[in-house]
DNA sequence: TCTGGGGTCCTAGGACCC
DNA sequence: TCTGGGGTCCTAGGACCC
């Protein structure tokens, strides 16, 4: 078979559409979300983000004056001073992002929900249906997105979904590209190759060293090239670069969560031990917050630091059964910390993952422990979350996250003063006894 | 883009077994 | 006891995405 692919040195195209996908990206939805909902905000330079304090989406207004994503608030307020900060309100995004996917399904039910603010679709066999060609159907979508939702959106139709997000790409906002067959050469005769979803700055790099700059390049190049160096992710672009689609939509809604992470960067950096600690295990704190939402629970849990020049380390522990929660793996994540953390070092953040993760309760249970006990861990969290919910997120938290939240201020005033002294005592500790069967070393990498 | 946070997927190479 | 070959499983970490 091989040898077959070697002999394909130039790559022929094709009728206009044997395949049409539709790739439809909103612009800066984020905020235009936002103004949707409050006209008065409308062509105004506005951000999302306050409450990071980082620049999470510009509107398109706000690009125009220099400001990016990630940059700080501060950094964008002095660039901007006209600038309006709004807090991300994602309950909003969620409805905007549900009805952009209704809008879509009244033209075709083949239609991915691809991120929050993406969709590819279907197309194809709906020409007869609608008496239009391909790319007036995606130009009806389009306006109907436009009209009944209130936000532009840009529109990319082609041979498969890697050729159709190009398109989208390559003109927003409110941009509108279909790239038939017969104009693929055209189209990618100039194209950079990190413009390919899926090829980042690293694989540019390395495709660069062959000789290959451009995506006509890439595809120029036999298949075994591809694969060669790239591996199935480069064979596999090879083939939807030249109109030959291998990734279907997938159309089934996501089933769950694989993995679930917290990290925080905090400024300035800091060697001091207990603080480090605070930070990591208030990131687990809020890890299990967010698992226990979901009801799942979690057997595995990865503990990692980075360090101010970027390198990171990390320790994976593993309990014996699953739990959603958090008192299960504070010992745990102490002993990861323990491991991890080197006298000396300054960090600039910290992290945990929660893997091996299954619906809470599917766990057949562990039949050396106790299962009352298991339960009154259970209890306590699911009280502790309600209390959070009432008072705020982390008002009632574990003693050794409690650093996180002096400031300079003696923390003997607060909710979690007392609560800390209550984790201190005896009994939980004994309580806190869990076995571990193993814990790995995830290394001690740069990057 | 001198770097915020939350994810997924792929793969080389080690461990282990027959 | 040493050796070879081959298969499977696991995992650390790279790369990329939004």
């Amino acid at each position: 078979m091989s040898a077959n692919i070697n002999k394909t040195p130039d790559f022929v195209m094709l009728s206009s559409y044997p395949i049409a996908i539709a790739h439809i990206d909103c612009d800066a939805f984020f905020t235009s979300c936002e103004s949707a909902r409050d006209p008065k905000l409308k062509n105004l330079p506005i951000v999302t983000g306050k409450e990071r304090g980082i620049v999470s989406c510009p509107s398109y207004e706000a690009k125009a004056r220099g400001i990016k994503r990630g940059m700080r608030l501060t950094e964008a307020g002095k660039i901007c001073p006209e600038l309006i900060v709004l807090p991300s309100d994602y309950e909003l995004y969620s409805i905007y992002s549900s009805r952009m996917f209704t809008i879509i399904r009244r033209f075709t039910p083949d239609v991915e929900e691809y991120s929050i603010d993406e969709a590819f679709c279907d197309l194809t066999g709906l020409r007869r249906l609608y008496r239009a060609s391909y790319p007036a159907i995606a130009r009806r979508i389009k306006e109907a997105m436009e009209e009944d939702l209130g936000i532009t959106v840009s529109v990319g139709v082609s041979l498969s979904k890697t050729l159709a997000k190009l398109a989208s790409k390559t003109d927003k906002p409110d941009g509108f590209t279909c790239i038939p067959g017969y104009k693929l050469h055209e189209f990618l005769k100039d194209m950079p190759l990190e413009k390919v979803c899926g090829f980042g700055p690293n694989t540019a790099a390395l495709l660069n060293k062959s000789g290959v700059r451009t995506v006509l390049d890439y595809i120029k190049k036999p298949q075994d090239f591809a694969q060669k160096l790239l591996g199935k992710i480069g064979r596999e672009l090879w083939c939807e670069l030249r109109g030959m689609p291998v990734y279907r939509l997938v159309t089934e809604a996501k089933e769950r969560y694989l993995t679930i992470s917290k990290t925080k960067t905090f400024s300035p950096a800091s060697d001091n031990k207990e603080f480090v600690k605070g930070q990591l295990m208030r990131n687990m704190e809020s890890a299990f917050i967010k698992l226990r939402r979901h009801n799942l629970s979690a057997r595995n849990l990865t503990a990692y630091l980075r360090r101010t020049d970027f390198s990171h380390c990390a320790m994976e522990g593993r309990l014996t059964r699953h739990s959603s929660s958090t008192l299960d793996f504070t010992q745990l994540c102490s002993r990861l910390f323990e491991h991890v953390f080197e006298d000396g070092a300054a960090y600039r953040s910290s992290g945990v993952i929660l893997s091996d993760i299954m619906d809470e309760g599917a766990d057949s249970r562990d039949l050396f422990e106790d299962p009352v006990r298991i339960e009154n861990l259970k209890n306590i969290s699911i009280a502790i979350d309600k209390v959070n919910s009432y008072y705020g997120k982390h008002t009632l938290h574990l003693a050794s996250s409690n650093i996180v939240n002096e400031k300079g201020n003696h923390p003997r005033n607060c909710l979690a003063w007392r609560k800390q002294n209550l984790l201190k005592g005896e009994s939980f500790r004994q309580r806190l006894n869990i076995p571990l069967l193993k814990m790995r070393n995830l290394g001690n990498q740069g990057t």
